[in-house]
DNA sequence: GATGAATGAGTGTTCATTCAT
DNA sequence: CATGAATGAACACTCATTCAT
């Protein structure tokens, strides 16, 4: 007789949200943000296509909204500095952290991928991607200042360079690409 | 006024076809492989729409001709060793020379990766791709056994994987991107 | 606590009904009868989209009840005859309380023309328009009958477009038409 | 064998350009501006809705075109005066060819005033309708000038109100609007 | 070889309406 | 009485592809 009260209300809309996105995480990963349509996504998540307008401005904005939940799994995985900078234990931690992400989380980081290299996609997300890449580069860059070497920076930005290639051969083939022995080499290597 | 022989009739089809391969690049470059629309890419090439589909079957047809023609420019970059594995200057050129295509082929390499990325093109050419790639991952793979290195396969897989990562995050921002300097780390530090 | 009484529930009905009326009037002048969305509605309203299928059973009701509604407004006007036919102050006093109206009710007269000129809502409308128009009609017609003029029912048709004219265009500008100008210029020249 | 001359793709453009048109006008006066549909007035002319914006770039531009080619009609109506004034027998010959115009194209004139009406709409055209209804209204005001009246340019202003009013009520209804009788009461009491 | 008019399936998006609560 | 999540048909618009010339 009544309406559902103000947290039924809330309840409701935060699964269906949540639902949207995993199914729109799904479906830009396996076909790619063009290809794949809003009537797919709203197919594969069992609901109207226009119950997803009801949750996401449009087709923009999920995208936008599955991107910035998966970056803050990545910003979360770094250390709590508090001003110190990087032991070598944490940044191995720190590797090892973002691969566990990699291969718990293949479908993200090919929406990743093809988001950094959609020109107009980019355009939107890029503000968002520079911002929780940010913290990141410095604390590399502040670890290789630390350990002397000669130019920290672009130190810092070849490691992330190096994360990224290892991610992208990953995720064309999971099943194949030796994720562990190539974590060691960094490790070996760029440690 | 004589009738053109089979000569010339070769010739005007052949710079035709480049003309539209050319075009269709920069647009999927610029655009994307979707947003780039046949119409645009006549426009870009200054024909109709209709004579793309005199030279190519269809808008797949296009992309995959583009990926191989770049393909053949960088499987050539390796030299040629007949049998004999690569020495250690042979393979710092060899680095030099893959960063040099990148330089002078921005707009190639975005595609490149646009389309290691997107599932429904890549399905079509992930075979050739391969077949291309196979000798370089020889190649590196021989390099490392004759160095001794403990796991040579996975010392070229990652060799490959960072010069895909750098090259990733150079074509993002190509003006930014320290590549001289990133260049050397690779050298110092991988071979 | 007591639970509300009869006539309690009548009131609440009764102004929500007339609160959903004035609010559909207003968003039907400003954006247009398609335009308008009931969502719009209830928002202006300060209700839920799904009460105003409590008062009313669609959207063309809705429209039909706001016709009908302003409609009775413009009845009244007319004085009381009991059989007698106007005099000329009458049809002064008549022609002035139309263009007060007017001026009172500037978004219920837009609304009231883009009915008249929309072919699906008229064709619901119209019966009741032409029963409201009729006896304003007569009323007419028996002043120029009075006044001995040779078509007087051609007269009255023409004193009614007369005024219409003039609500359209004061309607489509309000504060540039001089409304009081032109009220003189229809006395003198047709009463 | 070869393509078609410049000539006769201008031709089929001409030509297909005029029947969109006119089927633009016919479904948009019989439905309104928002209920006639692209895909409706496609199947009107006997085409496919893509074609429509192969000559329109979207159906705003459409019924703009409509319109302006419909006010072109109204605006060669008026004599041509080189800086003189009208005559009483050009003011009638003006609002008979008005009278004319009007019948002869009842679709075009509801769709003038549903136009005039519509928010959105006359936003867009309204500069347009202005532009082309000056002319008419100086040459009205300097007729009443020449008259001696009191106050010419509301005097011109009524006049075209009053045309405005007869013509949307002659649009409603036109089988049984008595408009000749109407024109002569016109002439003899607003010239 | 070359053109561009034409098609039609598909896209993102809107919105009146329903209904469980 | 009142809510707003949910639906589905409809809409404007795009685009790869075909084909008469």
């Amino acid at each position: 007789m009544s309406p559902r009260t103000e947290q039924q209300y809330e309840d409701i809309r935060e699964s269906r949200r949540s639902a949207i996105m995993q199914a729109g995480l799904e479906m830009f990963a396996k076909h790619s943000i063009e290809t794949a349509s809003i009537a797919l996504i709203a197919q594969h998540a069992g609901i109207s296509k226009g119950l997803i307008y009801n949750y996401f401005e449009n087709k923009e904005s999920l995208i936008l909204a599955i991107v910035m939940d998966g970056l803050r799994k990545f910003t979360t995985l770094a250390p709590e500095l508090n001003g110190k900078t990087m032991t070598k234990p944490e940044i191995i931690q720190y590797i090892e952290r973002t691969f566990s992400l990699l291969e718990n989380h293949v479908s993200y980081w090919k929406l990743y991928f093809s988001i950094v290299l959609h020109p107009a996609v980019m355009k939107m997300a890029e503000p968002h991607l520079q911002e929780a890449i940010l913290p990141v580069v410095d604390m590399l860059t502040g670890y290789y200042t630390d350990q002397g070497v000669a130019d920290p920076a672009a130190q810092a930005l070849f490691l992330g360079s190096v994360l990224d290639g290892i991610s992208l051969n990953y995720l064309v083939n999971p099943d194949l690409y030796p994720l562990q022995t190539i974590k060691e080499i960094i490790i070996q290597k760029l440690v």
